[in-house]
DNA sequence: CTGAAAGCGCTAACAC
DNA sequence: GTGTTAGCGCTTTCAG
């Protein structure tokens, strides 16, 4: 391993001096160009551990979430990347699988890195240790946090539900199924209150029991919920799917029965993942992934800066749409 | 900031013992449990600079790719992930967006961290600069180094093409167009190669020039590339797709002039993304991204455990089929 | 403008 | 088993 002290006999100058050229301090410009020449000789790279370790300060953005799978996430991790970068912050990724053991030790791993700021999506059950929140600031997305109170961007899920399911209604369909995810889960709770509150607004009652399903998220339970749906003695002509996955699998079921819309609604949460062949009429709402990303890193951004105001809590619209506008396509 | 000598403080003993009850060294039980009282009361973490930085090893494996947003490499994130962790290795990941600035920037980032290997998917310019390959092992996936000679994981895309195209003249189509990426990309290159041999053992004689088109690998550019050849004179029967993308455009491109299979034949190179909805008849040839991921792994880790034998190139077989078999919804 | 020197928090000899 | 001590490579006072 190349050092400063390396560098520093070949050029003949002192170590504070490459350190110096290397942070842009003030050096004579012919030693600088010793230096630089013998920092290229040697293939010097700075020790970023080293230089963390005496600035105290890493400049990495750790970001926690289910997994990279989920479209929804990739095009969030993009926004917090490159706006991170902007900033001169690097992102270190971590996975949970939604698994909380997993989410807690990823977040012990970030406190020690130290990371600068966490982004976290926190699973359920996510009791996030006192290690955790004393001594990193931390920025939750798509999910409140269910543990200590910090800032948190979410979409309007309610709202965003509603108003898709509205749309439903709007076109003339009457009995609207809902699909969604499990109850621990604080979105899929949250868009089936959309689609009660939707269905309450137009028929004056509330809906069905029968025709809301939970799923476990999941493209194969989806598909068995919606052949479950159609299978009922009065079976749903309209299917609010709460997640792309669901959405997926319902289409999937739709398809196989040959009853894709018009001749069964159905809007998809949060926009379809990449679809080759999307089947016409399907309406869509867009979850604002890209803007949450944005959100969340620059809360966490000020909170780094020192910013200590209490907890904030964002919560940003969802946009309508009967097409995915090449969103879903996005960097693909 | 807890550090170990507050815990020692508290617990009553020193540094050392704090240091040797994190580590799994022999520690006298109840000194042990203090210790560890000690390090909850504080919420300490210990600093993982401070650790590499003393360690001189930091196991962290750096994965420089194009992008997280393609299957494939997602896939190939993941097995990377899996295994390294098993070896108690730590994955960060950096995009290149296929842009050779910005990937000589995360080696160099990379090698300054400094991690233990390197996974990289290089640009076709890739020029990577002796600091990296003189100080950190390197293993490239998906293409071959177009510079200095390392190991490298890559999919036998000739052959696999080769295998793809054969499968469209086996099933009665005769004029096979091949949609392939830009010229400068080996894996493009090669897998028109497999075309144009598959068809030159079939028809006795080259393709025609007209029904190859380059594009730059993106799902509209294939779409327009599908329209240009079904406006031919002759246009072909059958499109083979040099990717995932391309496959993406050439089958919206067929749907929308109503000629999906059979009556067009299709060959998608490296299985379709996560497809909704999918025309039955459509062909696969699936990358093993996640065995590329697997064996590049181990190849990294045999380097950094010290292995200095010559180069090594891997070609891994690619996969014929005509259904995903749930691929592409892996992780999902 | 430049060099000497003191650590950042941790681990690993080395003594005891 | 345990404490003492000397750095890992870098930045940052503090003198000069």
């Amino acid at each position: 391993m190349v050092t400063i002290y390396d560098v520093a006999k070949r050029a003949g100058v002192s170590p504070a001096t490459v350190s110096r050229v290397f942070n842009g301090a003030n050096v004579s410009p012919e030693r600088a160009q010793a230096v630089r020449q013998a920092a290229d000789d040697l293939s010097f790279v700075p020790n970023r551990n080293a230089m963390r370790l005496r600035r105290g300060s890493s400049q990495i953005i750790a970001m926690v979430i289910p997994g990279i799978e989920n479209p929804f996430f990739t095009v969030m991790i993009r926004a917090v990347e490159e706006l991170a970068r902007e900033h001169g912050y690097s992102v270190m990724l971590r996975s949970t699988n939604e698994n909380p053991v997993l989410e807690r030790e990823s977040l012990r791993v970030a406190v020690g890195e130290p990371v600068a700021g966490i982004i976290l999506a926190p699973t359920r059950e996510s009791v996030f240790d006192p290690a955790v929140v004393r001594q990193v600031p931390v920025v939750c997305v798509d999910r409140r946090s269910p543990g200590p109170h910090v800032d948190s961007v979410v979409a309007d899920n309610v709202g965003g539900a509603r108003a898709g399911v509205q749309m439903l209604f709007d076109a003339g369909y009457r009995r609207v199924a809902c699909v969604t995810g499990p109850q621990e889960i604080e979105t899929a709770v949250d868009r089936a209150e959309g689609w009660r509150r939707a269905t309450l607004d137009t028929l004056g009652h509330g809906p069905d029991p029968q025709i809301l399903v939970e799923t476990d998220f999941s493209v194969t339970a989806a598909e068995a919920a919606t052949y479950a749906l159609l299978d009922l003695p009065t079976p749903p002509d309209a299917i609010f799917a709460a997640n792309n996955r669901i959405a997926a699998g319902v289409i999937r079921g739709l398809a196989a029965r040959g009853l894709l819309p018009p001749r069964m609604g159905v809007v998809a949460f949060g926009g379809l993942p990449l679809v080759v062949l999307r089947p016409r009429g399907i309406m869509v709402t867009h979850l604002p992934a890209r803007e949450i990303g944005l959100t969340a890193t620059r809360m966490l951004l000020e909170r780094i800066g020192g910013f200590d105001g209490p907890p904030r809590d964002v919560v940003l619209p969802v946009v309508l749409g009967d097409d995915d506008s090449g969103l879903t396509l996005e960097g693909f």
